[in-house]
Order: C-alpha cells, then structure tokens, then sequence
DNA sequence: CAAACATATTCCGTTATCGGCATATGTCAA
DNA sequence: TTGACATATGCCGATAACGGAATATGTTTG
C-alpha cells in the first residue's frame, strides 16, 4: 500500500515545495496560470497539474477571464493546519522552562530578550 | 522523478496521517515503542519506521532505557511550518471583508465575537 | 472557418512510499 | 550462556507521485 492520495487532504498537498510555491506566489493575488509559469519557471503542464490538485483540495479556486484561468488563493483552507499545530504551538511553549530548549531557542534566533 | 524525500523535511513527515497519530499520542508524554503500537493498534515494525523518519527530521527524540526506546516529542520542529502558515493566516484574516468568506466563517466556528 | 493563443489532459518512465513479513540487533533475567 | 523481551532493519510487492513530451480542449481574432 503506498502513501495516500496527495489529492484528499491539505497536508499532503502542501507536502510538495513548488505547490507551496505555488501559494506562495499567489500571496500577491489571482493569477492566470502563465502568469505562475513564469514566476516560477516551471513548465506549463507541470503547473497545471499542481493547480489541479491545489484545487482539489480548495487550497485555490479559478474564474475564467475569456482564454485565460485567474487563479486565486483560499486561505482559509489552511485553518485546519492550523488547529492542529496549535496544541503543539502550546506544548513548545510549556517546554520553555527546558535548559535544552531554551539553548535551541537562542540558536536558532539569535536573539530574544 | 517522484516526490521529494519524505525525510528532508518537516512538511512531507507530517503529511502522513499515522505519523501524526504518532506525534498526537506522544503530546501525552514519552512513551516507548510498544506503548504507542498498541494505543494506535499499528505494527510494531511500522511504527518503527516512522519513528525513524520523525526522528530524522527531528520531530522527536529518542533515549534509551533498558531494553526499551522512550521516545519523545520535539515540538520546536514544527516553528517552520507555523512561520509559513503565518503568511497565509493574515491573508485570511484580511479577507474577513468578503461575505463568502464571513459566512465561511460562521459556519465553521458557530460564532466568535 | 482557420490560425494563434492559453490551459488542461494523457501517456510514459523513473522513483519513492507504505505495509507486511521475516529476521537481525540489543538488553535483561535466570 | 540461554532464552525471553523490545525494537530496528531488510526485503518484497503494490501503488502512486512526479516531470516530460505530445496532444486535446477551449477561446479569441482575422
């Protein structure tokens, strides 16, 4: 049995980089997908497929506009990546009192009072 | 060329449902293998391969004792998720001026505010 | 209608994933 | 040391993901 179908949920459609590229560069508003193409310098294709399975699973939704599909971001389709990671926003939070943790926390930032 | 190395990173460990079942049940604690093979009823060799990738991609940690394995969860992993998702959530926020995406909301949540 | 343009779809080869099963490794107890 | 116990690893088959290239669908313009 191989790994489940990226199509059915947001986790594993976000598992891919250049999809999040993809997010990514809608961040700045719709977009035909030529558009996408050349900002990420991808294949057109390639792209597209992306954009299907982005659609599927409501991560971004389309409009015609005459020969051209305007690509459009939906946030709020992350929200459910969200309530998960929130209870372990919490528990990384908790662990602060941690000498180790505390150590990687000023590692990784630099600083932070 | 198939999708990129589900050990590299964060976003492809955690896309897999049983490895989040995983990090859910380690929230309660550290826990040994078996603990966890039988609060998820999985395989114990299954439950050791992913053991195996969240460990390499650091999502938990592992310290032996006896003849048992307690391994235990890293929550500080997961900041880069929450930092890219954070884009993206003040982008659903500046959109609450949408009806489709207030009524959205209010479905989703009953109420707020 | 024909030709140019924009995008979607199909087919293909390569590669990685996942689970199952068997087995190896390592640790404790008698 | 031998055997029970706990976990990790290796091999396998099935599945599906990804990118590339060619082509189909749909739209506008002349």
């Amino acid at each position: 049995m191989a790994r489940s179908s990226t199509t059915s949920d947001v986790f594993n459609a976000i598992a891919e980089a250049h999809r999040r590229d993809i997010l990514d560069t809608l961040m700045a508003g719709e977009k035909p997908v030529g558009a996408i193409v050349t900002d990420l310098s991808m294949s057109q294709p390639q792209v597209s497929k992306h954009l299907r399975v982005l659609t599927e699973v409501g991560l971004v939704s389309c409009r015609a506009d005459g020969r051209r599909r305007l690509y459009r971001l939906e946030p709020a389709r992350l929200r459910p990546m969200h309530d998960w990671l929130a209870k372990y926003e919490q528990a990384w939070n908790n662990r602060l009192d941690r000498v180790e943790d505390y150590l990687k926390e000023l590692q990784q930032q630099g600083e932070q009072q």
